[in-house]
DNA sequence: ATCGATCATGCAGAAACGCTACATGATCCG
DNA sequence: CGGATCATGTAGCGTTTCTGCATGATCGAT
């Protein structure tokens, strides 16, 4: 029988095009992935992965059998949604793949109270960047993700995956109270040229943001320090060591030392989407989360 | 995700009622089917099976994911068919449920042509009961099932499962060639209303079969001595111990010691057949194996 | 009513399976 | 031509899953 596993595996090499791309998709190591397609094809005496150039491509058997094999896949979520469905109870097990900052503070008051609602709910938090969880919801390794992005930047969502307004997340600018800055109302990035940033690590969806900012100036932002987390921006702005941007949600309350000026043109809104697999709208549990979310 | 390995294990229990009846088809031990069962409601937060009694029925749920999961199954099973088959060349593993006789006189030579035809061919042959073989093949365990039944005796199949005649096989009486039936050209139950014979063990085909064959006499066959193997027959009844009904296919060369007599009224014929799931009827390796055993 | 038989299931240990880590070979690019 | 990138083997480990046995529950027979 072919072993649904390595099958996802061999459609992870497919959508993502080489083996190294769909483990770090998948969260295995490239080893474990070439093993499991070589596994799919001592199973089913068929190649399916031809090695070209230093990459791989799919045989065309291989690509028929993750398009075929992709409709059994949905079919069988399909059927476990039907059947959760068929309880009227919300249970069973869903996994959440979720931005950092929205851990703190959209989904631990919302997951506390799914808890006790629903006792047989086992909910898993899994903390992702919005790419990588797009990519856990869409091959199945996640059934729900929390994604957000900011205005201009947009996020690729496969077909089969729905996405679903959740918020709208604005941040401030942050800055020490004897900022210049720091008496007005609001600032623009006309107003910081010239300032030190304290910004999140290359390669996050903020940090994207805060030089897209600049776009219009013809200057670039100029970084001081780096840090992951949004708490130790407000004690590096706090020390007078720069300015921040630390969206709302799920943020620390301001001590006295620090300020937060609203920033227009543009406004840096980021939008909270909720993604689930279009095959799991029938599960009373998926339901639930995403009511719970969209409710509170 | 639903593990396909547990579902099947569901279904093995619904069709044979208990989790012991399930366990002995499948070669598992009834803890393991009972495991399988669990994980299962683990993984969709489901109750499927509920004791009743001292057994278990499934509950209305298990049996609509029993039925819909049927069909998930055969359709991957049938994307693997299609999938080999798109190949045309014959290759992948095909496992075969043969009872005991035709292992020797019909199987072996069948599986070294194969073999020889075939490199990628990889067969594995099972010696089985017909009525295990039914199951295997019908629970997906085998692919191929070479089954006997002796004229009026019948043999339930599935409706998914395809049968196919391969052969006709006759059972001589054979005596020492200083009895009385020696010198006949056939015998008839009524000239063995005294014999006294060499039988298989209870339980099996050949048994029921020459239980069968004293119907209408009234009589019952007096049996003597019990071996599983055709073989030994040969050797007691060379020893004078007794007459014995021989198959023909896979049947030694008989020694100067004994003779073959054919009965009549009944004939002791056994009809051979082929199973496979008609889900696995575009496998060029099921092809292949059946016409090998049709053709030869 | 009681004892034995039958069935399912829990638990501990053992086997097997699949993954990680690391090394190797192949290919492309500067 | 050397470094970088990619896929894939191999050894070892960890987890999963099965077996073996014991337990609890139920039914039938005496």
């Amino acid at each position: 029988m072919i072993d649904l596993d390595a099958l996802a595996a061999l459609r992870a090499v497919a959508t993502h095009g080489s083996v190294i791309a769909a483990a770090t998709a998948t969260g295995y190591t490239p080893s474990a992935v070439s093993q499991q397609v070589k596994r799919l094809e001592r199973q089913t005496g068929v190649p399916l992965l031809e090695r070209v150039g230093r990459g791989v491509m799919l045989t065309s058997q291989g690509l028929h059998l993750v398009t075929a094999g992709d409709r059994v896949l949905a079919d069988l979520e399909e059927l476990e949604a039907d059947l959760q469905a068929s309880t009227g109870r919300v249970g069973g097990r869903v996994r959440l793949a979720v931005f950092s900052t929205a851990v703190r503070g959209l989904v631990a008051p919302v997951v506390r109270r799914l808890r006790d609602a629903h006792p047989d709910l086992d909910l898993v938090i899994d903390e992702r960047e919005p790419w990588d969880a797009v990519d856990l919801v869409a091959g199945g390794q996640a059934e729900i993700g929390i994604v957000h992005r900011w205005g201009g930047v947009e996020l690729a969502v496969p077909d089969h995956v729905t996405s679903q307004r959740l918020a709208r997340d604005v941040a401030d600018l942050v800055v020490p109270h004897d900022h210049p800055l720091a008496a007005r109302r609001r600032a623009t990035p006309r107003d910081l040229v010239d300032v030190e940033w304290i910004a999140t690590p290359e390669g996050t969806i903020c940090r994207q943001w805060l030089r897209r900012m600049y776009d219009g100036t013809g200057a670039t932002p100029r970084i001081a320090h780096v840090s992951a987390e949004f708490d130790s921006h407000l004690a590096l702005v706090a020390a007078g060591l720069g300015v921040a941007l630390v969206p709302r949600l799920g943020r620390a309350p301001l001590g006295p030392d620090v300020v937060a000026v609203a920033v227009r043109d543009p406004e840096p809104i980021r939008l909270i989407d909720a993604l689930h697999r279009r095959t799991m709208s029938a599960s009373p549990a998926v339901r639930a989360v995403l009511d719970a979310f969209a409710g509170g």
